[in-house]
DNA sequence: GCTATTTTTGAGCGAACACTCACGTTATGA
DNA sequence: TCATAACGTGAGTGTTCGCTCAAAAATAGC
């Protein structure tokens, strides 16, 4: 009997994120937000709740995604810390020419929590904890790495993957600076380098 | 003849850093600021000139500030590679206890270049200004330190110095993660690490 | 004390903010 | 084909935003 939704949610989420991701949380207004997703305010506020509803879906998709794009990289190595390592200068390299599919060179999630700190509690919560869920992704990468023997047996590889997590958040925050496409190699590959005393040789 | 000011213009400018730093751009009204300052209105603007032109002129203060710290630390060192690793592992524990003299973890310079980019292209410009300054101080330490022989002959200097810098924008964001006080020595002490494959042994 | 000059004040400006809701629209089951 | 129930619409809500300006207050020279 009911009317169907004409619009899709999953396509008006990942517009969402578009939108967050480029200006972020206030420099983004309903106004905008209702061009990018092609939609009415009262079908926002019906689907998302309010403002801060969407962001939280739309950070929440950001960070699964993240996630995902992590996983399919690293399942092209058989040797995890020789994925962590490229993984960081992949990460340079797209960060050297943003497009429409990556809308700011710096990590959507770390901008929220910079912006949402002393103002926001409940956002700032949720990038904290979703930056602590990628924490734990590293964790359990460097644990295997350890187990395959990659690493020394006594490496502390939570603390390691709070050293990696540092170096991507470096990157993509100081890429905002707009360096030059071989300065931010250069600095992909030097990060890059810095798990190389953490290897075991054989 | 003319009346004189009842305020004090740093006086007004270090109560305005503090605000934004705590709070950022955005989340700083100008009701707040008229608190934070004890200033009316009016007198912000015969002063400042706008919002933008207040925060402007923090941010400068700022920075200038963090040059003069980064100055004075320095100075208790006669090695340069020393001091720039004490110099992480003392971020991390000012980190760990933000206090009214440190309103946030985070840089104010990080902060505002990732807020304003893609909305307010000036501030954008200022802060990516600022940080190439910061840059440049560390390369001239790090040029210094390889005149003294702390670093092999051929060191791209500029190029440690973005390294370095990365370190510094990663620790004080990862910091807003509100990781424990070991957690965040361990990670300056992991950074300051990162240092000793480039020194020269004697 | 008086005048000239500057500063301080705060009520109030238009604009933009996030958000609401009564109503028109549309697809479905009967 | 029609009744029904959910959906889409956008003018309009109250609030807060950054900001202005005419008037009051305050100092220094005379």
């Amino acid at each position: 009997m009911p009317r169907p939704p004409s619009y899709d949610r999953e396509t008006a989420l990942a517009s969402a994120v578009g939108l967050f991701w480029h200006k972020g949380y206030h420099g983004s207004s309903m106004k905008q937000i209702e061009r990018a997703l092609d939609m009415r305010p009262g079908s926002i506020y019906a689907t998302f709740g309010s403002k801060d509803g969407l962001f939280s879906e739309a950070l929440a998709r950001y960070a699964h995604q993240a996630g995902e794009d992590l996983a399919s990289h690293m399942a092209g190595y058989n040797n995890v810390l020789d994925g962590l390592q490229a993984f960081l200068v992949k990460i340079a390299r797209s960060c050297s020419e943003p497009d429409s599919s990556t809308p700011a060179r710096a990590c959507l999630i770390v901008k929220t929590l910079l912006e949402s700190s002393n103002t926001n509690t409940a956002l700032h919560q949720e990038a904290k904890a979703l930056l602590t869920a990628i924490e734990n992704a590293f964790t359990e990468l460097l644990e295997a790495a350890r187990k395959q023997g990659e690493l020394a047996p006594d490496t502390d590889c939570r603390r390691l993957a709070r050293l990696y997590q540092s170096q991507i958040m470096g990157l993509r925050s100081i890429a905002e600076r707009e360096l030059s496409r071989t300065e931010l190699e250069q600095l992909g590959q030097d990060m890059a380098a810095i798990l190389e005393p953490y290897r075991v040789r054989n």
